[in-house]
DNA sequence: CTGTTAGCGCATTCAC
DNA sequence: GTGAATGCGCTAACAG
């Protein structure tokens, strides 16, 4: 028994698949009694509209898909919740594809998008613009979260990691710690760069020395790295990771040295992720709303993709920065703050420029 | 400028749409000279296949729907993770749809996906098989992993809950400990129902006597509960969780009123969510491999997707269970386990009946 | 208000 | 090996 089309509800309710397509869509008036009539047979026949065939006629699909380098950790969790918040708002599908390794793959995934999604936001690395408009045939609104490219011309949404490594290096030396150390993310990763860039300006500019250790965002990674730093000489009084990932293991590898923390050495980390706030000591970091940053983001495409359809549109190329604030729990040595699930925080600024 | 076509391709190469479907699909012979041509087009006109019009051609949309009750916290999350996996490694789309309040809200998502997906994994505690068989139309395969239904005739795969349950109870009975008490989960939520029968079962096949106190699965949930726990007289000497997260904050609840554990109270939880081997104490927990579930699920789906296209495929209406596994941590009083990330655990099993 | 018809973009017969 | 024609299921003009 295959699935009913809209021609069977049409042969049985007595009409033509015209009337019965303007009863389910709410296009076009219709009488009652057709309507009825049409129902009735929807109903006998549980017929359900195929919505690629409309997808095909309408050339709106209703969906939106997200590019992701990988699905692993809170962060991308979160984002895709916020991104699916808001979809659903709109009344949007999500179609996620993720974990692509080199610039081949994650083009094919690009590729395969057409006549599959009305919008794309891109996460993936491996995607700069150039990559997107040879792949992207037609103009598909798309909206770049994938750091860099300021000069690409298109719609974006960056984290200023700068800004926020400084800040917690600014906020270590406040505290009166001196000897900073970084434990800096994967050799390729962007944000890592940059986070590792903030945190060496600072400590120059407070007349420190920067030291740089290696990992890969991983808290076994964190924790390899802290257990180094404790056995070398000159120990550092204060750690700043490039995520909270690494904080974590290198919070645990301090406990596992019987050291403590914040009193022998401070640690802050970036991102903000859940566990921050559970861990013990509360983890100083760069919160970042995660959820809300892919929820607005999502917002934004949905304008892009509205404004395809106006002839008018203006087109948007505005690069907006997301600033990190920094979160003071217990790591970093400030115990009068020590309440279950936070702490005090700067204020909180999302601006953008260029609109 | 619009996207190009099929036909676009044909012209510019100077041949028929036929040929260039044949060298795109590599299905048909085409002459080294044609398909020349044919790519040459392809590039200048930087040609991506529209797939939407392909699956209706083809009826077959190389994506699979998920459908959830929502995407917080990092069971959902990590099983998505693997069923990504697995959905790529067969060239297969993910389409994620979330968030739905009640059955009704669910049936519209389910029946959205028609001739948008080859196949379907629902967890939504909001359908059950009678509401799927309405809203299906055709016979899309699809997967229940939403528990219960036992006796729905669908393929499925559920969580040995109340093994699960029965297993933290008697090791806590094991270790020594006598007043165990439980925080449970939501009210209508049928995991959290089956997790808290296993344990009354239990606690009483050891002749003690049960003591249940409401949650919600927040970890939030788990602190106010603990609170109560420990300000009401005849305090417990253990507690186990209808999950991790309310573990936590149980766990955070007696730290912040100087009580450690487990030394005053052992705690267990359930998931095993990464959080979980992270808090200090580590976590004791019953684990689910959750991305490895994901992945098996999406195994199994792809595998029902395939047998639909056979004529003489034999209906699997197989119902697998999943047992989790104790993993003995610090918080229920075992020391000598205290590695990073684990402790030792009973051997894992993943048995199905009647395959 | 209703029915007829022409695409949407592509894969796939079927003749040549 | 190649091209012309048909249909996938639906919406959207267009006449009636």
């Amino acid at each position: 028994m295959k699935a009913a089309t809209i021609r069977d509800v049409a042969e049985r309710a007595h009409v033509s698949v015209a009337s019965v397509s303007r009863v389910l869509t709410g296009a076009g008036a219709v009488t009652d009694a057709t309507r009825a009539r049409v129902m009735e047979a929807v109903d006998a026949l549980s017929y359900v509209p195929h919505s690629g065939a409309r997808s095909l006629s309408t050339s709106r699909t209703d969906t939106v898909g997200v590019i992701l380098p990988d699905l692993f950790g809170e962060f991308f969790s979160e984002l895709i919740r916020g991104m699916d918040v808001a979809a659903r708002a709109h009344g949007l599908h999500l179609i996620v594809s993720s974990s692509h390794d080199d610039a081949a793959d994650a083009s094919a995934a690009i590729r395969s998008m057409r006549g599959r999604v009305d919008g794309l936001i891109v996460l993936s690395p491996h995607l700069d613009s150039a990559n997107l408009t040879g792949n992207l045939s037609g103009r598909l609104p798309v909206l770049l979260m994938n750091g860099g490219e300021a000069d690409s011309g298109r719609p974006s949404i960056a984290v200023d990691n700068v800004g926020g490594a400084v800040a917690a290096v600014e906020h270590l030396v406040a505290m009166g710690y001196r000897r900073i150390a970084h434990i800096g993310g994967p050799a390729g990763n962007l944000e890592a760069r940059e986070r590792q860039a903030g945190y060496v300006q600072a400590v120059l500019a407070a007349g420190l020395e920067p030291a740089v250790h290696n990992g890969d965002f991983t808290q076994a990674s964190g924790h390899v790295a802290m257990t180094a730093l404790l056995r070398g000489r000159d120990r550092p009084d204060a750690l700043f990771a490039a995520n909270d990932m690494m904080a974590i293991g290198a919070l645990l590898a301090l406990q596992e040295a019987g050291l403590r923390c914040p009193d022998d050495i401070a640690v802050v980390g970036f991102d903000d992720v859940p566990i921050a706030a559970l861990v013990r000591p509360g983890l100083t970091t760069l919160h970042i709303d995660i959820a809300e940053t892919g929820r607005h983001a999502m917002e934004r495409l949905v304008r892009l993709i509205a404004a395809t359809s106006l002839p008018d549109a203006v087109p948007d190329t505005t690069r907006e920065t997301i600033h990190p604030r920094l979160v003071i729990r217990q790591s970093c040595g400030s115990p009068q703050f020590s309440t279950l699930d936070g702490g005090a925080s700067a204020p909180a600024r999302l601006v953008s420029n260029g609109e």
